[in-house]
DNA sequence: TCACTAACGCAAGTCGAGTTGCGATAGGGG
DNA sequence: CCCCTATCGCAACTCGACTTGCGTTAGTGA
């Protein structure tokens, strides 16, 4: 083994540049334009491989399968169109927030994502992406209720997390599962139910978002 | 016309009697039973068709599609499992009936209605369906925000179906969005905080459950 | 520059959803 | 009991997701 001990994991050597790179582009690029234009469900393999002009069989040697494909290119456009606010007032960031994912759940690309994740969790792919992308999303939107408590808006020890999700689960309900419209006067009403409830609450019952 | 001036509709005469009954019945079984085994992503018409020992054609003249065989069966096996309680607490009440709706989407049948509902809510049928699904539940379950009303545990003019939706949603936010367990710490929680916010509201922005 | 081999193109399948045309069976009214 | 026809059985499709085997192109290290 003369020339090939510099290599220990394994033979194969990737390659990055110049054509992968410009073939996963077009193809990620195809799909976001099929979904923007007519949703989930009109989105083909055989429609993204030929607007792509790459070969299907290119397509499903990269991506596992079309539910892959379409988590792949929603994350490549910076899952980051969920911008974290600060207003100040938790209550206008936290309104900020809900309408910022009604925003998103009633556009197609966003109802893709919501449809695929829900549709296709059990896939254990599918479900390692969709929690990093809660546990992502809960990050980085946990800072305006971290402020809040630093400003005394709320107790200390609030879960963070759990006062976005509350808030949230609302909207993605009302526009996943029951598809009633989600309006201004609706958010703003559970957030003030919501950041009511947190704010003052009776001594017991706490100690729920730690123990499993 | 001596004897056909009886029927003015059309002059087909529907046949609800034995053969169509039977097989409507062997295929809604077969469904469930697959659904209960193997969820949603096993369901196959063919093998529906075969363990119904009825021919795939004969489904597809009677239902539209997968989906709407699997509403079909789905609503056939009584959609009142979930119960109205009534503890005489509020909080007991709503508890419960969030830990039903829990227990309801761990299950393989629960899971499918759910996936059917997010991902074909498009299709106008099953829109329709899935409207009457929402209201009757919402509907039975407003009660027990109404004897809350009465006895003074919530202010006048609360909106029941906001004060379900809220815990609910949170409910189907974990089980469907997020895959997070649901365990009664959690349902505790979130009954503290929606019922503690609505139960003392500031003054302002009512009115945005009424309004269309 | 050149050989080596990822990564791609292409053809031909499998499998399940959904459709169509036609002939066979069995409710049910007369 | 008998005819009419609603309903079912069957075969033979189309279409899209996904796979497989094999030959071709083009990165990339030496």
């Amino acid at each position: 083994m003369p020339t090939t001990s510099a290599d220990d994991a394994s033979t194969t050597r990737k390659r990055p540049g110049g054509r992968s790179a410009r073939v996963g582009a077009a193809v990620l690029d195809a799909t976001l334009e099929i979904l923007g234009e007519g949703g989930l469900s009109s989105l083909t393999v055989d429609e993204v491989a030929e607007r792509a002009d790459v070969h299907k069989t290119t397509i499903y040697r990269r991506w596992k399968s079309r539910e892959g494909l379409v988590v792949a290119a929603l994350e490549s456009q910076s899952t980051d169109n969920v911008p974290v606010p600060d207003t100040g007032s938790l209550r206008d960031d936290v309104a900020a927030i809900a309408r910022s994912v009604a925003a998103n759940l009633s556009s197609p690309l966003g109802r893709a994502l919501a449809q695929t994740i829900v549709g296709h969790g059990d896939d254990p792919e599918i479900a390692r992406i969709t929690e990093e992308f809660w546990t992502s999303r809960f990050d980085r939107t946990a800072v305006v209720v971290e402020r809040a408590i630093e400003r005394d808006e709320l107790p200390e020890g609030t879960d963070p997390r759990l006062v976005i999700e509350a808030v949230v689960a609302v909207v993605w309900f009302r526009s996943i599962a029951t598809r009633a419209p989600v309006d201004d006067a609706l958010v703003d009403t559970v957030v003030d139910v919501v950041l009511g409830g947190f704010s003052r609450r009776p001594e017991s019952s706490w100690g729920s978002g730690g123990q499993h």
